[in-house]
DNA sequence: CTGGAACCGTACCGTACGGTACATTGAGCG
DNA sequence: CGCTCAATGTACCGTACGGTACGGTTCCAG
């Protein structure tokens, strides 16, 4: 995987077709739009990024490229600094996934899913979803270091971690439902899926089979 | 609500759509492209769905009326029953999010979000989600009233068991993942869910504030 | 000053698609 | 038979978009 990097030019470009996919969605993402807009010539876009799906894959690793995702690099000294830290993570990865942006992404690559092999569908879950989840189960296997959590398969952890926090309701903000329910009380949905996690992998209790 | 209904030849061309839709995306769902593969005119399309986006919606609402979703009329004489009748949802809910035919519909509708105020993704949820959910509560609520579980907030709890049965793979199949992890080993997965639900909302244990 | 490279703006081309019009067919029915 | 109505299939129109070509401008190196 080479981490391709781009002008600053072609930053400024790209920054400005996020914002004319996040106003208007994928039809409003013309290369004469996007020219206009940019105040570059088409000839340029074609020069850059090959064609319009060599943009739209342009886009998704320059979105990855400005998420940085910090490692646990706390101490860890008590249950309540593990408990606090995921609980940020919770927090984090619900204001990731209701972002505009993300869901002008997602929908981007879930729109154009069937078309390539879904290479857009794996730029977004290469650069987006595979960073978040090594940050959360490095942070888990920190845990599970100190004995404030058990299970024998990280990634069976993170997945649990992932359904308590976000539950349906990615899908749901993707297929257009306003955000109730969502980031109008984040912390404590947060909150409440760190205390359920805890009750499955907490203190004494075993993971399943 | 009304339940607009359509002809059987209506139903027949429709049927072929949801076809094209599967197999080539939205892309290859042309209204020339279904008039030749469905042997109709081009003019019978806008006749009876007034446009494409017509012909999307119902699209949706057909498909939507082919799945029946049985309420729960079992004895739940036992606690042993209800769990297995939540097994049976969550294999059926993983299933149903990991046919084809219903990751087109979604992609189709989350590709459109930005149009119309979301109408399809509206659709989606009223015709798709809302009835499983439906039938879901009743599932919870009849077992609460036997006392097998406990929970104060009937939403709060469909959606933690919505969580820990399809995490995030309904995001990852929409991306176009191949379904490993998935439907390989989907009774596992379901007893899995289920009997991590009984850990939060079973016996002795309590909603949490 | 000069050459060239990069880039902008615009005009242009081919195509594909949504939507419309129309001629034709065929079934039901008096 | 002749009328009506629905539906088919085809031809057509306008438009919008992806992609290309080209002239003009800026800027930098030598």
């Amino acid at each position: 995987m080479v981490t391709e990097s781009f002008t600053p030019r072609q930053n400024a470009v790209l920054e400005c077709a996020l914002q004319l996919l996040v106003a208007g969605g994928e039809r409003a993402l013309t290369t004469a739009g996007l020219a206009r807009a940019a105040n570059c010539s088409k000839e340029s876009l074609y020069k850059w990024f090959g064609d319009r799906d060599g943009l739209l894959a342009a886009m998704i690793t320059y979105q990855a490229s400005k998420v940085r995702t910090p490692g646990p690099r706390e101490t860890m000294a008590t249950p309540d600094d593990f408990s606090r830290s995921l609980a940020v993570f919770a927090e984090d990865l619900i204001g990731v996934l209701s972002g505009e942006v993300s869901l002008a992404l997602n929908r981007l690559a879930i729109g154009q899913a069937d078309r390539d092999g879904a290479r857009l569908g794996a730029l977004v879950r290469e650069h987006g979803r595979l960073p978040i989840e090594m940050r959360a189960r490095a942070l888990l296997e920190l845990g599970r270091r100190h004995g404030y959590v058990h299970f024998a398969d990280t990634h069976e952890a993170y997945e649990t971690l992932y359904g308590l926090i976000v539950r349906d309701s990615h899908v749901r903000m993707l297929l257009g439902e306003p955000p109730v329910g969502l980031s109008d009380d984040r912390p404590q949905r947060a909150r409440l899926a760190i205390a359920q996690f805890f009750r499955l992998y907490g203190h004494g209790a075993q993971d399943t089979e």
